[in-house]
DNA sequence: CATGAATGAGGATTCATTCAT
DNA sequence: AATGAATGAATCCTCATTCAT
C-alpha cells in the first residue's frame, strides 16, 4: 500500500506523461517540430490525443518539454564524471570519450538540437530550465587545461569553450550529419571500426592541439 | 526573336525559376522541410503559386531543386581552388579556411544539410546530380597528406575522409548549432574576433594532428 | 451539528452554490451562452469543476440558475414599492426612475436577458420560477394611469403593457446597447451627467405621451 | 460573351462570397458567434467550408462581415429618405416609422447587434467601415426638431441623439427582447395589430415629448 | 461533500494541390 | 507561359462531461 509510482495503474499522472514524453521525443526527431504529427504521437501512446493537450497544452508545449527532458539527461550524464584524480591527459581523453559516446548513443538528443537550431532555438530561449542549464563541462576543460599546462602536458592556453566546440563538433556532427556524409563518401559511420577509430582520432586530435605551441608550427622541445 | 536569355522580358522563365529558387532556399531553410510554406514561398516571388507547381512539380519537388542548386554552388567553388603548388602545410590551411569560409557565408546551405539530414538525406539519395558530385576535396587532401609525409612536414598516416570530417565537423558545426551553442554557452559566434580564432583554431589543430605520431601520446623527437 | 448555515466552515453547500452562480453570473453574461467556458468558471471559483456538475448538473443547467437568480432579484426590488400613496404623475415617475435604476445598476442582468433572447427564451420557458414572476408592475402601470385619468391627470387610455415597454426599451437599451450605440455615435453612456438627463427624459416622454390626447395630433394650448 | 456577373457560372467570386454571407448572417444572428458553426454555415452553401476560409480568413472574420454588410444596408435605407419638403411632424412621424419598419423588417440585424453589444463591440471597433458609417439620422432629426421650433410644433430644444436614442430604444427592443417580454407578459409582438399600435404609439410619444415644454408638466390647453 | 485525472466527440483551421480559362 | 478560384484531406485544438478515489 506504500509504494505507489511507477505500478500498472491507471492514473498515475507521471507516467502518463513520461509515455507520452517518450514517443514525443522520438516523432519529433524524426519528422521535426513541423513535420511530427500529434495524431501519431498520441496513437503510439498509452493514452489519448486528448491527454497531450491536458498535460502539455499545445504541440510547441510538447516538444518543449520534450527538448528540457533531453538536456536535462546529459547535465546527470556529465556531472557523474571524476576527472580531477585523473593526469591531465587521461582526464582529458575520458571527458572526450564520454561526449562521443553520448552523442553516439542519442541520436535523438543530437536530431533534437539540429532542428531547434532550424527555429534559431526560439524555444530554448523560452525555456527557463534549460537556459540555467549549469554547464560544469566548461569548468572541466578549464581544470585540466590549467593542470596540463602546470605539470608541462600541454603547451597552448586555449580557451575552454573553444576546445569544447571542437570536440562537441566533431562527435555531434558524426551523428547528425551522418547521412548526407555518408551518401556523399559512401561510407557507413555507424561501423564499429570506424566509430572506433573517429572515438581516438577527436582525442588525438584534441591533445596534440593542446600539446603544440600557439602561433606557430609545432616545434620540438629540444 | 532570336536572342532571348537574360534579357529583362516578363515572361522569362529561366529567371522566374531562378527568382522560385531563391525565395524558397530560405522559406526551407529558415522553416525546415515541412515547416516551409508554398503559399509563403509564393507570396514573396514575382510569380504565383502555380508556376512553382509548373516548374517543380510538388513542394517535394522544388525542395530537390533547393538542395541541387545549393550543391552545385560548392563544387564550384572547391574547384577552383589551386593547392598544389603550395608546401604541404600552407596548402591544407589553405583548404581548411576556404571549407571555413564556405560555411560561415552560407548558413543557408549549412541549414539545408542539416533540414536533409533530419530526413535521412532521402532526397539527396533520389538525386542523380548530386549522387555524382565527385568530392574533389577528398583527393586534394589525399595528394596534400602524401606530400606532406614524405617531406616530413606531417607524421600521420590519416584517412583523407576522416580528415576532412574532422574539418568540416568544425565548420560545420559552428553555423549549424550556432544558436543553441551561442545561447548555452552565452557566446556570439558572429562576432569577427570569434570567428578569425576560429578560424585559425581548427587549421592549427588539423595539423598538429597530422604533425603528431600515431598510436599514442606524442613523443617528441629525439 | 446543529447549526450549519452562514458560518464560515469550508463545507458549506449554499456559500459554494452562490459562489459558483456569482461567477457563473458574470462569466455568462460576458461571453453568452456558448462562449461561456465551465473551466474558466471553475478556475474562478473557490471550488472545483466537479462541483458545478455535482450541484447544476450542466452548463445549461448552471446557466438557468443563474438565469432564475437574476430574475428573482428583480421582483423583490419591485415588490418593495410604495407608489399607492402618490399623485399619479410623482407615482408613474417614481416607477420609471426605479426601472431606470436597476437596469443602469444590474449590466449583468441586462445581458443575460439579451442572451436569453438570441436563444428564443428557450429557457426561460423550461423555467416554472421565471414563468411564475407574477409582474406586479403591469398591475402598478394600471392603477397609476387609472388614477391619472380620474383626476384629470392623464388623457391617454394607454394600455399598461404598452407602457410597461416604451419604458423598458429605453431603460434597457441604454445598457443592453451602450457599446454599439456608444461607438457608432460617440458617445460615453455612463457618464453621469447623461444617465442624468435620460432619467429624466423618459420619464418626461412617458408622461407627456399619457397626458396628450389620443388619435390625433397634440393641439398647442393657447 | 459581354456580361459575366450574376449568372449561374461556378467561378463567381462575387456571388460566392454574397451567398456565404447570407448563411452566415443567419446561423449568426441564431446562435450568435460562439454558438455558430462554421460546419452548419458550410453546409447550407453551394460551396464549401474551405471557401470561408479562402475569403474570410476566420470564423471571426466572417462575423466581421456579416456585421459590416449588415450595416452597410441600412445605411443605404436612411439616406433614400426625402424629409426636408414635409412639415416637422410628418417628417418625424415618416423618420421614426421607417425605423420602426426597418427593425421589424430585419430582426437579423437586431440579433447581430444584440451578439456584438454581448461582444462589447469589440468587432465593430476594429471594422473602420463601420466606424465609417456617416449617421445621417443625427443630422435629419436635427434639422427636423429646428424647424419644429421655428414654426411652432415643438416646445422643446431636445438633443437629437437623445431623441434618436429613444426612437431606436423601442424598435430594436421590440425585436431584440421579442422573445423574453413576449414570455414574461404572455403577448405575441408579432401579432399584426400589435404592431400597428406600437407603431403608433412610439411616434405618438416622441412627438408629444417634443411638443411639451421643458423642465415641467404638460400644460393642459384650454 | 469533494477532487485530480481522464476523455469522446466535435470544431476551427491549414495545406498542398488542381481546375478552368 | 501564366493565373485566380477552388478544394479534399488532414491537422491542431477545445469543450462539456465523467471516472476512480
Amino acid at each position: 500500500m506504500a509504494e505507489r509510482q511507477g505500478n500498472g495503474r491507471k492514473n498515475d499522472p507521471q507516467r502518463t506523461q513520461e509515455d507520452i514524453l517518450a514517443v514525443a521525443t522520438e516523432e519529433f526527431s524524426t519528422h521535426g517540430l513541423a513535420g511530427a504529427r500529434v495524431d501519431a504521437i498520441a496513437e503510439r501512446t498509452r493514452t489519448s490525443k486528448r491527454m497531450i493537450y491536458y498535460y502539455f497544452g499545445s504541440k510547441e508545449g510538447l516538444y518543449l518539454a520534450v527538448l528540457e527532458r533531453s538536456y536535462r539527461r546529459i547535465r546527470t550524464l556529465e556531472a557523474d564524471l571524476e576527472l580531477a584524480n585523473l593526469p591531465p591527459e587521461k582526464a582529458l581523453r575520458t571527458l572526450i570519450e564520454t561526449t562521443f559516446d553520448h552523442d553516439e548513443t542519442n541520436p535523438d538528443f543530437v536530431r533534437l538540437v539540429s532542428i531547434e537550431n532550424i527555429h534559431h532555438a526560439a524555444h530554448m530561449l523560452r525555456s527557463e530550465a534549460i537556459r540555467e542549464l549549469n554547464v560544469s563541462v566548461i569548468q572541466m576543460i578549464e581544470a585540466i587545461i590549467a593542470r596540463g599546462l602546470a605539470d608541462g602536458t600541454f603547451r597552448r592556453k586555449a580557451d575552454p569553450i573553444d576546445v569544447h566546440m571542437l570536440i562537441s563538433a566533431f562527435c555531434f556532427f558524426r551523428v547528425s550529419n551522418r547521412y548526407t556524409f555518408g551518401t556523399i563518401f559512401r561510407r557507413d559511420l555507424s561501423e564499429k571500426a570506424t566509430i572506433e577509430r573517429h572515438r581516438t582520432m577527436i582525442a588525438d586530435a584534441v591533445i596534440s592541439y593542446l600539446k603544440s605551441a600557439e602561433g606557430g608550427p609545432v616545434t620540438p622541445p629540444g
